[in-house]
DNA sequence: CTTTGATATGTCAGTAGTGACATGTGCGCG
DNA sequence: CGCGCACATGTCACTACTGACATATCAAAG
């Protein structure tokens, strides 16, 4: 149920309407929580009828303007310091590898070395990312830097490993023929 | 849909009942695609309805013993090197530390500390697990090996990067007296 | 012989997320 | 003035996954 506190989030760094939460979803929180329109709708509603947010404004084509309350806040505290984080551990390219010995050698290799490039390229997709930001001493932007500084990792983890990966299987092979 | 595709990956190394299959899903793949056992017998007859796979056998307390079909090895082998595999971006973890400013910075320390410290865990657990398989030069074993390699790359990442982040926050909190 | 635990499969209600569809409005440009 | 785009919210059917419940059997230990 992390959207729920990805919109209470948001919403404590200032009042919002429903489309401009979605922009936000679909920029800077798009690599860490993604959501549909309507799930982000459908929320809203949801954490509007239990009180954690209230409509503070409506402005023109129906806009609803809301804002988090005390009891939004409170949970929201609550979440992010008592709550364990939970673990996403599907991870469908790793189950891929696991099978990876039902094909062909050269294919396998061929898999990895795709894995390596798109590391790559998201790699420095993030690195240009990082540089057009102009981060300054703001809290959001403080921490927004620790998340993309984890992404320039993860993805570099990736390459490194998948071109060990690839390498490896070139070795298996010849091993096995020697 | 990526649970389909494990099974039939798991039966094309050899024939299994429900109950064997979900000793995998507990075991080796638990790090890689958790199931629960009443989402893979529903699956398991799903896949045999649509002919991917079939009893072959019939043993004691309704055991029903699974193999795959050519139908099934087919879609399995177009899965491996045709689907781009799905990028899970949702990161629980990762969303807390975009919020992370809404805390007082010991906690947001605290937080961090704490995921330098389990993913620490996490890595020596792999490390033992890593020493008590006997690797051979069997396929499984080979890309087993692969997969696990990942996770100490991945571990060891996130540590680095918790570390670091802990120290730069430190670092922030001074900055901004000075 | 009885009890216990592992083997073995199944159903069900509920939640989260997806993609498509539906609908209407205000603003700026030509 | 009217056209198109961005603004703005909502519904719906479908899929994946979870946790709880239900049920029965065989083997071994006491």
């Amino acid at each position: 149920m992390s959207l729920r506190h990805a919109l209470l989030g948001l919403l404590a760094h200032g009042s919002a309407s429903g489309y401009d939460l979605l922009g936000t979803f679909q920029g800077s929180l798009a690599n860490v929580w993604p959501a549909t329109q309507s799930q982000l709708y459908g929320e809203l509603n949801r954490l509007a009828d239990a009180g954690l947010i209230s409509v503070v404004a409506e402005g023109p084509r129906g806009r609803k303007e809301y804002a988090i309350t005390d009891t939004g806040r409170a949970e929201l505290q609550r979440w992010l310091t008592e709550e364990e984080p939970e673990r996403n551990r599907r991870n469908d390219m790793l189950l891929r590898v696991f099978l990876l010995d039902l094909v062909e050698p050269a294919q396998a290799r061929a898999f990895l070395d795709r894995e390596a490039a798109l590391a790559a390229e998201r790699h420095e997709s993030l690195r240009k990312l990082d540089e057009s930001i102009e981060w300054d001493d703001s809290p959001l932007s403080r921490y927004g830097r620790l998340t993309l500084e984890w992404g320039l990792r993860a993805t570099a983890m990736h390459r490194e490993w998948a071109e060990w990966a690839a390498a490896r299987i070139d070795a298996g092979g010849r091993r096995r023929g020697g």
